[in-house]
DNA sequence: CCTTATTATATGAATATTCATGCAATTCGG
DNA sequence: CCGAATTGCATGAATATTCATATAATAAGG
């Protein structure tokens, strides 16, 4: 019944993406009954126990453009779910953090995504999971790294 | 040095979206010398080695919606690297498959992504490399199995 | 068969993303 | 310090994606 994919079969480029992008799409369905973009619900989650982030800060961590997160902020700000306020330190930064309003709008669905990535992963034993997070963990470090050197 | 984030941090979801984007994005670099996006990189890569694909079937395999692929498919048809041909089964298939052209430009990528993830994953030991790549295709095959029960 | 539902794709309008660029604030050399 | 280069963000135009829906072909039920 399966499909053999010769190329993408095997390529861990497109596993990683593959498996991104199913554990994203299962978790959208929980995430757009609070409605919320899975892009709104990362910007949520990355200000989370945080003070507050830049726009360049946030671009980098939700993997996206500066333009597209510059126009996603405004659009949250608008929401009401998170609000701007300027650096101290770098008067060119537009800094951001959450409203308490944003704040209730992700609390619940942190938990979700805990319990989410327990269901996904209930085949793996702990000490698996442990290693695969590491070794992406480490394939991330790595570039990190390198652009730094 | 490194910013602590609370929540993305030790998300799987996130380690593994944080990783693909990773890849993708390394490569993309490779790719665009040679005229392409990544969505059309995507495509040709899928459709060498086979036949023919129809617009579901790469839709689902680019990981992208189907208007989204249609769109796609128009452009890179006019742009000369695939072609549709009508399924003999079923008329309401629009099948897509490389041109010779097509074949040309996605030959050498084909070997420039296999050394691309060698170098990604230079630090990871065979082994573990080959139980990731497990672990990510049971993630994979749990939830098409799942949607199909 | 014939009707009804379902499936595969296309398409237009709405929305989001991206590219190029601009401006203001900061940093860097000398 | 001062000018030149760099950095951080915003913005408008171009492009791509998505949603809703339409259409045609197939499948399913009686």
């Amino acid at each position: 019944m399966k499909t053999p994919l010769p190329f993408v079969d095997d390529y861990l480029a497109y596993l990683l993406a593959r498996a991104s992008h199913l554990m994203s799409s299962e978790f959208h369905a929980i995430v757009e009954s609070s409605g919320l973009s899975l892009m709104e619900w990362r910007v949520l989650a990355s200000l989370s126990g945080v003070q507050s982030l830049s726009i360049g800060e946030l671009a980098d961590i939700v993997l996206s453009k500066q333009p597209t997160v510059t126009k996603l902020v405004t659009r949250m700000v608008q929401a009401g779910w998170i609000e701007r306020l300027e650096s101290d330190n770098d008067k060119r930064q537009s800094l951001v953090r959450l409203t308490s309003s944003g704040l209730h709008k992700v609390t619940p669905l942190l938990s979700l995504a805990k319990s989410h990535e327990l269901q996904v992963t209930v085949d793996i034993s702990a000490g698996q999971l442990k290693q695969l997070k590491k070794m992406l963990e480490n394939m991330i470090a790595r570039s990190t790294s390198q652009s730094t050197k």
